[in-house]
DNA sequence: CTGAAAGCGCTTACAG
DNA sequence: CTGAAAGCGCTTACAG
């Protein structure tokens, strides 16, 4: 059986308080009892049971992740330096992959609220909000505005769609499509989209969207990409919201025997180590994953603090183009 | 204020046992006193302290999961599919990125047993082991042997490697070399290994493998697979153990104007939905991932449950190739 | 059908 | 320097 604090008192001969003062280092315990509390719990193979502490303390360090999905690339190295950076803090992590589906995505914030995580750190859209708010819990967004008084993390959405249009620009594409995910997320990244088409107007170009819908599978992309190249037969340039996607335009543009970057310029976005490493040839715009990670937990804490004030309501990190050879 | 039980007993004018019989459709209650607690229940908001009821039931519905990195496409979806089945199952999930490095790996053990997870899922390698088998937890291992008594779910490493192998000499390869993981690392991911070199040697062929090393970034394995290709001029086909070893050997290939598949055949492993998305052109072999997630959930289930008996050593579920123009 | 009591494994005032 | 008691928020025998 496991042994619990008690077996330690007993088996050290003193009492349960002064089992549990030595092992917090809290109050006074003479060096003899100390080193016998010691022995006794090494002898028992004790490990303090959390979920008694937590329930007197009313601290659980326990984080909750709710995104859409580990198994893309962004929200794979998202979720290792969140993990990473919570573990370097004492903070463990209970992972909810919601794919985007808003029940789901309740369910998961109803059961964090039962474990009581300290905190919450949400990267998918706003609908289950009213549960996070009933229990005032500590919560940031990445990448997602989900009521007015959530702070948000993100990079810089409307600059880095900027640059990419920039890019396309100034290696002279005059016709330019741009893939995005649904409107409906209201995510930040349809910043990009703006970005895009304002730059696009400023110079007079036309501007084509189109927009994707979930589940974001590559038959799906494949199929509006298809699309798209038939409505746009003269396309020299495109811009990606996302690699997955800017991968799924030069694949088609092989198909349809364009060379790249000759023919058509394509930029991705998001720019994580998983893409550079399996497609180091694509332009794309790079995220600061880790740095969102970091500001997110550090913005996050503070709330759990309870130092409401020092707060800012967005923070918003810079972005940067990555050199392929794409466009 | 958090609400609690006795809260709900008050304002419904029961006991607090009658609240608790009524939440959990336990023993008699009725009709007109489930009502009440029902409508106290809505308007305070309850949602019961799940660290309260785990105390006392010792049983949290916490799984804990210990990977390398999410950050690599084959574990980003094996945490998908894992954390979605637990989900579906009503279990929750607490994330460890060990980055295979020992200390963290006992730390994260220490750390699960302590926030008393009903059940571990590892994919890393073994030295923590004596802290799993002290607390006498239901374990199961992916892809790792930890110990001659913990269950074991991989795909067949073996076949694998044995296919990859026989693709190559069935292109008509001649020079073939292999690159592999640490062997410190005792992964059955060996058996890749091992079938390569046996089949090699079954066509009196010469084989050739290198090792990488951890961590296992992109300019390590690029300066292993240089010297490799400055070793092996002659070179006309690879098997990598894994797609992004198969991408940087892709890479370096481009680098020396080696056409692929004519001047070099290039075959990978894992296949994992990323990959296959990005570069669909890999020839691979895959492993079926959400299966080894499901297998691996169901045998913990069972040690949680406590059925030791039905439970194999180990389960190898079948590979296949995914037939890419690469090979 | 309902409630008072004891207990899950800890911690912290409060005494001494 | 040390311990007895009460309490964290639940649940389940046990009575009635």
């Amino acid at each position: 059986m496991k042994a619990k604090l008690e077996d330690v008192a007993r088996l050290a001969g003193v009492s349960p308080t002064t089992v549990s003062r030595t092992m917090n280092n809290r109050g006074y315990v003479s060096e003899a009892t100390r080193m016998k509390v010691q022995n006794a719990m090494e002898e028992l193979n004790y490990f303090p049971n959390d979920l008694a502490r937590s329930l007197f303390s009313k601290r659980t360090h326990l984080i909750g992740l709710i995104l859409p999905t580990t198994a893309n690339p962004f929200f794979a190295e998202l979720t290792f330096h969140i993990e990473n950076l919570c573990a370097a803090q004492g903070l463990k992590v209970l992972l909810c992959n919601s794919l985007n589906q808003i029940d789901k995505e309740e369910q998961y914030a109803e059961m964090l609220i039962r474990n009581q995580v300290d905190g919450i750190i949400v990267g998918t859209h706003n609908r289950g909000i009213s549960n996070y708010k009933r229990a005032n819990l500590a919560v940031v967004a990445i990448d997602r505005y989900l009521s007015g008084t959530i702070p948000v993390v993100s990079s810089d959405n409307y600059e880095g769609g900027k640059l990419a249009t920039q890019r396309l620009i100034d290696r002279g594409c005059q016709h330019i499509l741009h893939f995005n995910g649904p409107a409906e997320l209201e995510t930040p990244a349809q910043l990009r989209r703006k970005a895009f088409e304002d730059l696009m107007q400023t110079y007079g170009l036309p501007h084509h969207t189109y927009e994707l819908e979930l589940p974001l599978d590559r038959d799906h992309q494949l199929s509006v990409i298809r699309r798209a190249f038939d409505e746009h037969p003269q396309v020299d340039g495109v811009f990606a919201s996302n690699d997955m996607i800017a991968a799924s335009v030069i694949y088609e543009a092989g198909v349809r025997h364009l060379s790249i970057p000759d023919d058509l310029k394509v930029i991705g976005y998001d720019g994580t180590t998983i893409v550079s490493s399996l497609m180091p040839q694509l332009t794309t715009i790079c995220q600061p994953i880790e740095d969102i990670a970091r500001t997110a937990i550090d913005v996050l804490l503070r709330e759990i603090e309870g130092e409401f004030d020092g707060i800012a309501y967005q923070t918003i990190l810079p972005v940067k183009v990555y050199d392929g050879s794409t466009a």
